[in-house]
DNA sequence: GATGATTTGTACGTATGTATA
DNA sequence: ATATACATACGTACAAATCAT
């Protein structure tokens, strides 16, 4: 498609790294270290940690190097009370908006999906999970929505690595999704938002569990945004 | 602060510049042009353009070079749309979460600003505009809300320069701060996002005047792709 | 369609600021 | 506190690809 350039390579397996915690917050990215893991120069490595930088995945303080971006509790509660609320205005709108043929290949999606509920197939669901979601982005027929709700759910993605550890969680995920398909079926904008908001509230919920911060911290933080 | 670095001063200067409309949406980003300009090498120009394109403030194709990011009337409206979703959910919690003395701030600096007003002072009405809405957002407790609210509002930026440009806007936009600061002064939630989604409907209604794509074809390059 | 000019992408070297002894 | 070591920020050189002729 797009990146034949090594630096978007390297920074698409870093952001990677990162969001599947191969990389975990406050791990150092040194440009030396992995120059030599990708075999080029230092010169790529820095452009990627810069877009790493802009994008929200590192920190950097000048003449200091950068580390990959760590957050207090308190910040998390608030990237998961945001998620909730991007998630579910793009409920809302596909509620309204959807088209028939999307209507249905969403509900065959998931529908289908029930298969790897039975097969306890974790990975098979967390792949499909990601793509339903994408789908009701989509169905919200706003492309800027939809590129901001990757934005913030790739943000958040380091520390709901943990969601399905269960496997309780993956039929209880299956059964949510089932109201928020069912919501939006019926063009429910309202209680399509509503139940895509519950939903991820049970996801944050999942989440504590997470050693979220090896660095440190002025712990606890537990002001909860209003919802 | 923080950036003694090269390059995030001409990141910053660059920003500036669309934000300003001083570059704007279509024009080229000469890594050598702008390297003379500021006197620098290449090096941190490169940077400071590939942080402007995570940003959204550029579009780069690899080997092509990069331009100021130009969008159809589609995607702006698309922004628009998402802008005043945004700002409603900020003025939502705020609504709810703002102390005392933060509501008395919030009061005391709108009605300060009806003297820019009644002088008919744009400029600092607009920067008192700024800054009522940052409060707002800063009044929602949310720092990750505050971060995208500001996000999303610097990628608006380009295209409502346009905003302030008739007088009478400049009343009718002090009217609906005023509704605004009502409804989040009797922690009436509902009432503060429905008011600030109409104050934002408005603001977008303001731009269609503007000359959004001076799309007429430039020497360089070819006809540029639609989504 | 081939060739030359221009510009971007990558490699590498140097200087400066930060951290450590 | 001074000095040393080291990683980063910037500059320069070259290679490769695109645009123009």
């Amino acid at each position: 498609m797009k990146p034949p350039t090594r630096a978007e390579q390297i920074r698409t397996t870093l952001s990677d790294d990162i969001v599947h915690g191969r990389l975990r917050p406050g791990d150092a990215l040194d440009e030396a270290g992995l120059a030599q893991r990708f075999a080029v120069s230092r010169t790529p490595i820095r452009e990627a940690i810069r877009q790493l930088e802009a994008n929200g995945f590192a920190e950097a303080r000048p003449r200091r190097g950068a580390v990959v971006a760590a957050f207090t509790p308190q910040r998390i509660d608030e990237m998961f009370a945001v998620m909730a609320e991007v998630e579910a205005l793009a409920a809302r709108w596909a509620a309204r908006a959807m088209t028939a043929p999307e209507r249905h290949a969403l509900e065959a999606m998931h529908r289908a999906s029930n298969r790897h509920v039975v097969d306890g197939d974790l990975p098979a669901y967390q792949d499909h999970n990601f793509r339903f979601h994408e789908a009701i982005y989509r169905g919200a027929h706003n492309g800027y929505l939809a590129e901001l709700a990757l934005h913030v759910r790739q943000r958040v993605a380091p520390f709901r690595r943990a969601q399905f550890e269960a496997p309780s969680r993956l039929t209880r995920s299956y059964a949510e999704h089932d109201r928020i398909v069912e919501a939006i079926l019926r063009a429910d904008a309202d209680r399509a938002a509503g139940e895509m908001q519950s939903h991820m509230s049970i996801v944050r919920g999942a989440v504590d569990l997470i050693p979220a911060m090896p660095e440190a911290a002025p712990a606890r933080g537990q002001a909860r945004a209003a919802r």
